[in-house]
DNA sequence: TCAAAGTGGACCATTTAGGTCCATAATATC
DNA sequence: GATATTATGGACCTAAATGGTCCACTTTGA
């Protein structure tokens, strides 16, 4: 019950991509600043997205990394489940034959349903989205002259997070 | 991403003992054989229901444990935080101070949707009501003579199921 | 009194999480 | 073609969590 840091991370990654000019390349040193994201461990994490098909890297001077697919094509639990498996909540709740109980456990139908749930949401939201909903923030936090800490911006992304994405 | 085993097994204790005759006792070694869990680790998820306070024990000769309270008042939610502490999907989905870009972090809403709907769904189902779906279960099953392979009771059970609570 | 229960705590192996480090390969630029 | 810069691949590491086991001990009903 927690998604991993790694995964956690690499979402982060194809958000930061997904959020630069189309086709536009990103250092990995630059990504880590941004994203808070440890450097040594996003090497691994970059490896692995791009062994995933979502990134494409180029080594030397104006290396970097940039988005493989379009962003539109690209959902939050693909991401996901390329960085930990299929999701489940429970042992059950996805391979019900893991557990010799399913047939008859009265409990599994809730499993069942919010795994449902969350595929459903995390399987249609794409990072296309997330990324103009992040476009949205920095604007109204670069309006703010970039002082986080500001009541009236916390209002102002209060009410961009309240008009929820579906 | 993942409940814990442990968390599985208490939860699957409450049920057992909800599905009971109401106030009637269980052996430890009953529930372990029922639900299939290690009567070893069992002792020790019993111990920590007991301090949480939804079962009591006695001791000695027909000693057994039984819920101390009623399940209508049971939810799974307050079952599972007992076991793994507050329920979150990602870092910052519950205490969003964790994690210091959940100021300007556009998934973040994604996740606090997905965590809202989970406790929505665990914290307003109480084990009266999974019980009550137990008892559907047995019933058709015994029905069909114990046989947990037949097709025409999977379809049935299907059709309970499908029959969702909420 | 004794057998049948729960109790408390020590112990344990394995896996996973969450990294670090670095030598190497590729490449753009001077 | 040297050099600085960037990704790459893999070895390595530590701490904590997971999922248990084991057992001496206490309590209690028959």
């Amino acid at each position: 019950m927690e998604i991993s840091r790694r995964a956690d991370y690499a979402m982060r990654v194809i958000l930061d991509l997904a959020m630069l000019p189309s086709g536009m390349r990103a250092r990995a040193r630059d990504i880590a600043r941004r994203q808070a994201i440890p450097y040594a461990f996003l090497q691994k994490i970059i490896r692995d997205l791009c062994a995933a098909g979502f990134i494409e890297a180029s080594r030397g001077r104006r290396g970097g990394v940039r988005l493989a697919r379009p962003p539109e094509s690209i959902t939050l639990l693909e991401v996901l489940e390329a960085m930990e498996g299929p999701i489940r909540l429970n042992r059950c709740s996805r391979e019900p034959h893991l557990c010799p109980r399913s047939s008859f456990c009265a409990i599994h139908p809730i499993w069942a349903q919010a795994q449902a749930y969350l595929e459903q949401l995390l399987g249609s939201t794409t990072f296309a989205e997330v990324a103009k909903r992040g476009r949205q923030i920095r604007m109204l936090q670069s309006r703010n002259g970039m002082n986080g800490e500001s009541a009236s911006l916390n209002q102002e992304l209060t009410a961009v997070r309240a008009s929820e994405i579906k």
